[in-house]
DNA sequence: AGTCCGGCCTGGTACATACCAGTCCGGCCC
DNA sequence: GGGCCGGACTGGTATGTACCAGGCCGGACT
């Protein structure tokens, strides 16, 4: 067991190609990964000292990678006892995977049908979260997002001007072009409520009036703090949830309950 | 600044009490922590080494502190520039305040009104997330959530007998009573959909049937695996919503939109 | 005044060492 | 067989050092 998994990491590592950028740390994390997706949970790994010691490498940094995979939940370390392959958990509500990353993971096909890319005056929620000046325009796209071809949520956002002149240049991803015109978001917000379906919601969802929504308002910002992006997406809620999982903080778990 | 900053935190440092069990570098980082909230987004940090050296701590030490901060969403860093606060965002859902907790941050009171705690057969949904066995029966605890003498949620928590033998000891926190017996939950997974009130929900939270609904599913695991928990909660969707924030990911931002 | 470049400062990675707290397991005793 | 204890092993904390990649700023030059 050990052994194998040992041998599998050490070969990994040894022929690492030059284009990969990745400090060692995060090579070691990456691929005790993936071992411990394809093993049942609970599965023990072999000690920090050990791993180390035949991987060639600095205890400090196999710490360093299962710091990682502590982090991501997939290993549960506890003193004096031999790391272990956590109980699989769901991806993270707090860095969603793509949109379209997600359907796959879910075995399904992603798709969109364009409503429209145009340059607009934006609605007061959307002026009062992108800080916009009195009259200053914003590019506006909106789309029915689908899987296997079924319509499943209604996505509007809203861009200044200023991160993206033609709204026509967005194909499958806004956030592609924001990153290639230098402006990419790094931080984020989000409230998620729920709603009803108004009667156009439901045409386009191909649902009817009065059926449950899940709603998401997301606000993205760039490393300087100013607002980029203020999106609104409208979830079928009878065909759409969202997955998080709960992490401990502090050593002490906080909870719902306390 | 930076030194009034330095001299807060090296007393701060210099006076810990003997009971504090938190590492050097975990009290840093709460320090750190509350200096950043105290301040405006932006705010430049003195750089690693200065803190070390003014502090009287390894280097290596400040890096860890950072580590968490950065891990918590509260500093920007980039190498060669020194650390700076973060825009300031909400709580991460994934790692849900105590209700309670929740509700005071808002301006709000908590409350609740018990609907029952009692020993019965699991419904199989209940059976299936407990991984238990025919005919082992669960503690179910069902109350009404009050937000000032206000009912938002409906929650109903299944665990298992072996856990909490005695519904009826749970007074507010159903995991003060689980960490005293020994079996704290360490990790968690929710989903989260939504959903239309039943004629029961609309009674319980002074709504009207087909209302809105923030459905949320709980479950939660002792730190060897088991499951401990089993929790469905109703809250209102016209009351009550949720905010995350989003994080960066190896450096590259994952999005709904990629 | 504007631009460029070099030096210094910054954060990031990797290594090594020492020591402490906790867990596991085998051996011994009852 | 069961319980206890000690030793070996485990993960956790803290320190130090070396070096690299990137950013900032001041001085020189045009």
């Amino acid at each position: 067991m050990a052994e194998d998994l040992i041998a599998r990491i050490g070969a990994a590592l040894a022929e690492v190609s030059p284009s990969d950028r990745r400090p060692i740390y995060r090579r070691l994390s990456d691929l005790l990964a993936r071992e411990l997706r394809q093993g049942p949970a609970g599965t023990r790994l072999p000690s920090e000292r050990r791993l180390a010691r035949e991987l060639g490498i600095s205890r400090v940094t196999v710490r360093r990678a299962l710091d990682e995979l502590s982090a991501e939940g997939l290993v549960l370390r506890r003193r004096g006892a031999r790391s272990a392959a956590a109980v699989r958990l769901e991806k993270r509500l707090s860095s969603l995977t793509g949109f379209s990353d997600e359907l796959r993971n879910r075995g399904m096909r992603p798709g969109q049908r364009w409503l429209s890319r145009q340059v607009v005056l934006p609605a007061p929620s959307e002026a009062l979260a992108l800080d916009l000046a009195p009259a200053e325009k914003i590019a506006r796209l909106e789309r029915v997002r689908l899987a296997d071809g079924h319509p499943i949520a209604i996505e509007r956002a809203a861009v200044p001007l200023a991160y993206l002149p033609d709204p026509g240049l967005v194909g499958d991803s806004l956030y592609a072009i924001l990153a290639e015109g230098g402006t990419p978001p790094v931080r984020g917000a989000q409230r998620i409520r729920a709603g009803l379906m108004s009667g156009r919601d439901a045409e386009l969802l191909d649902s009817r009036p009065g059926a449950p929504l899940l709603i998401v308002e997301r606000r993205c910002f760039l490393a300087d703090g100013r607002p980029v992006e203020f999106t609104e997406t409208r979830y079928d809620g009878e065909s759409y949830d969202f997955l998080t999982e709960l992490q401990p903080q502090n050593g002490t778990y906080q909870s719902e309950m306390a």
